[in-house]
DNA sequence: CTGTTAGCGCGTTCAG
DNA sequence: CTGAACGCGCTAACAG
């Protein structure tokens, strides 16, 4: 293993020198970087990550704290596109990434997930998926003792961003081009919400009660807590009475869309997230296309801001509407 | 933080002394164990892997290296089951897992990324989904710098284990059971095989061959490459003239059955893997359910066996064969 | 059985 | 602008 010692000899300077290059310190000779910059290249030196974040106490060391749903795959789309996307930032800004599931907090303190965090040399966190009922996340985030960003969930402060798409926005903007698209006597629309309570879903039913304020129609809505099979129950139960269903997700637009298919009578349906699985509905659908990947991106970047002590702050990603069926999405 | 230095204060002996309590050393008095852990419990301390692993130069790191295919959303759900398996099990072991994707080690020479890897500090290796064609992580495996567990490749010297289902057996025996169930006039099979040269695919064809030989039918074959819509393709052309599909993987099932529907004709299918998404496919199938999560953990396990300097090995896992369809996978 | 001491590889003062 | 010296938190000999 070649060490910094080892360049330093080769580039015929002291360590300390090196190390100022290797972190673009101000005030080195144009000469010097060049020379210690060949004796890098020469030796292939890449620094210990291990060593450096010890000494620095500065790890760029950030968790990526992830709630993988083992119940559906669909979740599983969402979850592996963060993962990659952050992962792969991380590793272009030269930080590491350390996955975390909600599994492996359960049953611990507050207490006990800083210190186990801090023993990691974690200093920031990214927290995907976190909902209001996550007591342990929610007093973390509170306390303020770690950089904090969080996906999906609108609270910021000093040492917390959020980065999401306008979630409110775009459940207006799909259901409003579904429901244009389909000018028939389209006046009854069925929308089947997330969860009580939860923090995007409540943006989302705003976003259409404030579409029906615009487009005029009456607006039934029942919660289908993101799940398939509660939606597949609601459009049996309610889907004939109305001429649209827009749901919260495409999961259960896809529960939707097999209940009508079983009831053997066709409304349009429209989703939210932009999986893949959307394909596999039986029929097209329009949904918000999210970036999961560029999302998780952009949160590497914001934490990485945050460590280097700026305020905390909301990011809004772009969204696009999409239409999904089979043909388009197999490979 | 606390240190380990508070935790010998407190309890009154020298750091080395509470150093050797906590890696369970031989040769410590009842009594100052007791003490010791008294004093970590109170203070809360947990050892700094950091400094730990900067030390002991023996870092429990593994890095976990994955290829998201970003194409399909199927292997979201097989990448993912790893993911949890192996970082679950990682910190049941106190060892730290670094995630990997294929996409950051393309362009690099086996030299950079062995460098990368020991800048990193990981000492063992767990790879998911190697092809034959990867021609870095082939060298890296070779040349036994590292310690690595090979999950579904066949390969296994001094410093390399591989852990994988009896591929050969099991595509024998969802085939098997398929056929038997449909004990009409079944006398052509088609089998719609994986990538030409891949290890898994290799194995499975050979099930194939041997079940072809047991229950002597003809066996037509075609290599659907793991893609859908090359299975649909194949069914489209030969699925009419056969009286039973079977597939190398549930994508392929799915496609293949799809083409089925869309010929307005029904033939038994079967695929292997086990995925979520075989809900979708529109009718029951057969398949071979792979646990991934116990796999990936059996390959933690394995690669700290192989650090704690035993042999490299094979170990083979338990595959089950199940029947799935829609209101089985919905929740 | 326990304590002392010297590093692990690097970042960071602070003189020069 | 450079380099010597110290320390991050811990483990590993070696003394005692």
């Amino acid at each position: 293993m070649t060490t910094i010692r080892d360049v330093a000899k080769r580039a015929g300077v002291a360590v300390s020198t090196v190390s100022k290059v290797i972190n673009h310190y101000p005030n080195i000779s144009e000469d010097t970087i060049r020379r210690v910059t060949e004796a890098i290249d020469e030796l292939q030196f890449v620094p210990n990550a291990i060593a450096s974040s010890l000494s620095s106490k500065q790890s760029g060391r950030i968790a990526l704290i992830l709630n993988p749903n083992t119940q559906t795959q669909a979740i599983d789309e969402i979850t592996m596109r963060y993962m990659t996307g952050a992962v792969t930032r991380a590793r272009e800004l030269r930080m590491e990434l350390l996955p975390v599931f909600f599994s492996m907090l359960e049953e611990k303190s507050v207490e006990e997930v800083e210190t186990f965090l801090h023993s990691q040399g974690v200093g920031g966190l990214i927290i995907c998926g976190m909902s209001k009922d996550d007591y342990v996340l929610q007093r973390l985030v509170a306390r303020e003792h770690f950089k904090v960003v969080l996906v999906d969930v609108p609270i910021s402060n000093a040492s917390t961003s959020y980065v999401s798409v306008d979630q409110r926005a775009a459940q207006a903007d799909v259901a409003r081009k579904t429901i244009l698209e389909n000018q028939g006597p389209s006046k009854d629309v069925l929308y089947i919400s997330g969860k009580q309570n939860g923090y995007v879903s409540e943006d989302r039913l705003q976003g259409m009660l404030d579409l029906a304020r615009e487009l005029e129609f009456n607006l039934s809505v029942h919660s289908g807590e993101f799940s398939e099979k509660k939606a597949r129950e609601i459009t049996l139960k309610y889907g004939e009475v109305n001429d649209i269903i827009v749901c919260a997700s495409d999961l259960m637009a896809i529960g939707a869309m097999r209940a009508l298919m079983d009831l053997d009578i066709f409304h349009p349906v429209c989703g939210f997230d932009g999986i893949t699985l959307m394909g596999y509905a039986g029929k097209q659908m329009n949904t918000v296309r999210q970036n999961f990947h560029d999302i998780a991106a952009e949160a590497v970047d914001e934490v990485a801001r945050l460590i280097g002590g700026e305020q905390g702050r909301a990011v809004i990603m772009p969204h696009e509407l999409v239409r999904l069926e089979y043909m388009d999405i197999i490979v």
